[in-house]
DNA sequence: TCGATAGGCAAGTCTCCACTTGCATGCAAG
DNA sequence: CTTGCATGCAAGTGGAGACTTGCCTATCGA
């Protein structure tokens, strides 16, 4: 029942809190595997969100620290996928009361 | 399907974002029904939060915003109950993938 | 009615972080 | 090996918001 506890790991309610990266968790909910570029072109096109190369590169460390994205290094290219695992944390944290 | 939104209502997100207002959520899971002086002692006991009435009575305002929390004025007491159904915007927004 | 309690409103400060700019690294194709 | 592409690292900046301070309103008890 216990979750692993990684060390230095960033808790995923301050990797939730900017928009750009629950956009970021939007694209790799529509498509797995998606690299640095291609999320950001997805991010312009779909989500009007226009933001540099780095900006992105930096969200998605927020996002591997909270546990929320995994990337798998192949060549030269990155590929991120989103991990919803972390986020049962919350209806743990507050149960939900709709049946009480 | 569509849930109702509420003109000017901040989105749970944002007021998940403080440190703070989830240990005034995490307080109010243990105990509906608090004022903002029991949450205020409450938190400085059981959680070494050591804030102002203020500060308290501002989160306060941004939960209630959100739709988490739900105040009931009663003489010169406020009641404040924690409310989880916003909460399930979040699994539907990422779809847990246990069993996929 | 007067003091005490419970809470609200408004403005100021200050820290954190989202985002940018600039440069460096590594792989891949010719 | 050299050019280009995909990505990483580091420092700087600007703005949002968390928190405080100060003052005001309202309700209850004596």
């Amino acid at each position: 029942m216990r979750l692993p506890i990684v060390e230095g790991m960033t808790d995923i309610f301050d990797a939730l809190t900017a928009p750009a990266r629950r956009a970021i968790m939007d694209a790799l909910a529509q498509r797995d595997e998606q690299t640095l570029f291609e999320l950001m072109n997805r991010l312009r096109s779909d989500h009007a969100l226009t933001l540099t190369r780095q900006a992105i590169s930096q969200h998605l460390a927020v996002l591997d620290e909270a546990g929320l994205v995994e990337r798998r290094r192949e060549g030269r290219y990155t590929f991120h996928t989103l991990n919803t695992a972390p986020l049962r944390e919350i209806p743990q944290r507050w149960p939900d009361r709709s049946t009480s």
